[in-house]
DNA sequence: AATGAATGAGACTTCATTCAT
DNA sequence: TATGAATGAAGTCTCATTCAT
């Protein structure tokens, strides 16, 4: 009934919950779950804050609601990972993980926080646990056709997992203006892809080597 | 000498404070720092609301003493590292850090959070780069004197820092039941220590090598 | 033409403020600044307190506001008065502002405790620093055209301005009871131009007395 | 039993209330009745806050006898005046009004404010009315005897208290950084005294008069 | 479906007063 | 008598959630 077609993001209901999220992500982003008000999401969506709650029964929902999507972006990020070398695909998923944590600063501080809430932290558990798994089958199967030295599987998923959460966790902190950064995601991704498979040791024998692959 | 030890919570004032701030680190640990409330902060004491203004002037306050007191401790993690080998060396550090990561679970999830405050940023900033600037003088100096493989002595330490993060936050995040984590402190250290020296990368001449150093 | 005027505090969402306004003056009026509570203010409103600050940032914000308004009503006071003779002028002026006392009580105790805020301070100064300007430039216009003995108009206006401040504040602390004050505004002020203008000495010949000094 | 003589003001505690009563009088002068706390009390009388309440059973007992002091304080100021004619009369109360407020900043707000509440209201009425009335008396007589215009004395009266705590308001409010104050106690006093006697108004036959005694 | 004013529980913090030492 | 740590009621302000329009 109204003739204004100025607004092109209002005319879209069906859009409306993917833009709450999008929304919400950046607030939680910028302030952390917490300090994130339903006020300032309604504002960064565009919408009055009581239709926030047409779409979602709660804050907490909108937090759900996000990790599913997160957890649905990081399995992709996994599944996308088409390479030939070892070397190769633990690079790629490194840096898979370093440039989401760039363009989503503050995602993993947020749902680690989460985990505080009983509630969220069994959602949240789930998604990470599948994802984790894909991760570790992969890991496995290469372990097991003796691509790897004979170490512990677990060990060697470990090794690879925290290195990139805490990777993860610095950038995060460096978008929060907490440190610097200096390097590239690419660059940190192939340099760190070498220290795990070649090591740190200098061996004598092996003359040249850079951190060219 | 004195014949009352019939009020808890009336000992010593002198140990206010760090009773105080121990409640804080067990109240913060369950909660976070936002949904940490000053109420149960004192019942968690065992004193008044009150009382704690008497000794902190501010519940952000409280967090900083308590960055504080953790960055000291972890400095004298590093310190008191003694080791022959660049490997024990990497192995004490990373079991130093896993120790204190299972007794004081969810630290560094709340120091992480906090870090969203901007004043307890700095503050948390300024205690962990004197930290991680010891660490990275060490790293150098080994580098320098040949021990290690001609690589960006920033990707190195990023590289093993990473990993000790990335570590820790999965035994904190284990301890609020989130994850398994089957292997003791030691034995990851030594593994991680073995991967990140040695790589993981399969190496047909030399034969025989297992986890242990 | 609406139907309802059952629900007292639903009227007008545009009136709220006012109608806050107009409460918390009269909690002031009663505890002063500082023993009033934004509870009482809240209820005086006839709202809950939540809803106070979704109208004031403060309860300083709300004394602000109130200044401000209070201001301008003294403002129209006296730009209000149009007299022949300057005695009449004085009158009127007095009369305005016994009458606002009257119907303000307590409203310039309330007032000058705030000073006791700086900001609420530089705020009330601004104001009536304008108004008593207007006061003073009339006062020099006249004062300049031989109306008036060769006083300093300093201090004639001082006279005055001390006079009639005097008198608000004795009116308000009648209002709490403090006081008697049997005569009406409009007799207070006539006597009151008198003396001031013909002075209180007896002149029997009503000629040339010199006097003592 | 304590063999030091370093604390000087610290052995007589027949001493102690007036210290209190005069570091209370401070305090409150720098924040206002209600903004004082028992701490800041204490600290500037060089006590203990404990100590305060083994003299004094509450902080409004402290204001109570500081109210008592302050009258007594202003009676005798009104009966030293000692002088000749009226209009010195006049200008020594006025000058001793307002050096006292010099002296004291905010007294009287903070007795005005003191007025808020009923027992202290009471209280003070009491002081005040008993100076009050002294003066009042001397008005009367003076009026009875002839040197005054036949003006009701209430009105005479009320025109010089008025002036009086208007002025004193005025002062005070300059204390605290409120407003300017450029001229001495005594040269406003006399300004003063000379405008109630003698009046605004110019009077042709007398030729000459300026303030200046 | 959308709005945003209203709500009220609850957070952090202050401070007059008490009391064991 | 003097102390000052402890107390807890009460104050200001925030914010997730509801609901009349």
């Amino acid at each position: 009934m109204s003739h204004e077609e100025s607004q092109p993001a209002r005319r879209r209901p069906a859009q409306r919950p993917a833009e709450i999220l999008a929304a919400a992500e950046r607030v939680f982003n910028r302030c952390g779950y917490d300090r994130a008000t339903t006020r300032e999401i309604a504002a960064e969506a565009g919408v009055s804050e009581g239709t926030l709650y047409n779409y979602f029964p709660s804050k907490r929902a909108i937090l759900l609601a996000l990790i599913d999507s997160t957890a649905e972006s990081w399995r992709q990020d996994i599944e996308c990972i088409h390479a030939s070398t070892l070397e190769d695909a633990i690079a790629q998923l490194i840096a898979a993980r370093l440039r989401f944590a760039q363009e989503h600063p503050l995602t993993i501080l947020t749902l680690q926080q989460a985990v505080l809430d009983p509630e969220i932290g069994r959602h949240l558990d789930a998604m990470v646990t599948r994802g984790q798994d894909d991760l570790m089958a992969r890991f496995r199967a290469l372990s097991a056709s003796g691509a790897l030295r004979p170490i512990d599987p677990f060990v060697a998923e470990e090794a690879l997992g925290s290195m990139i959460m805490g990777l993860t966790i610095g950038i995060e902190l460096a978008a929060v203006g907490w440190h610097r950064q200096p390097l590239s995601p690419e660059e940190i991704a192939h340099a760190l892809a070498d220290v795990l498979m070649n090591g740190l040791r200098a061996r004598p024998e092996e003359k040249g080597t850079s951190h060219e692959s």
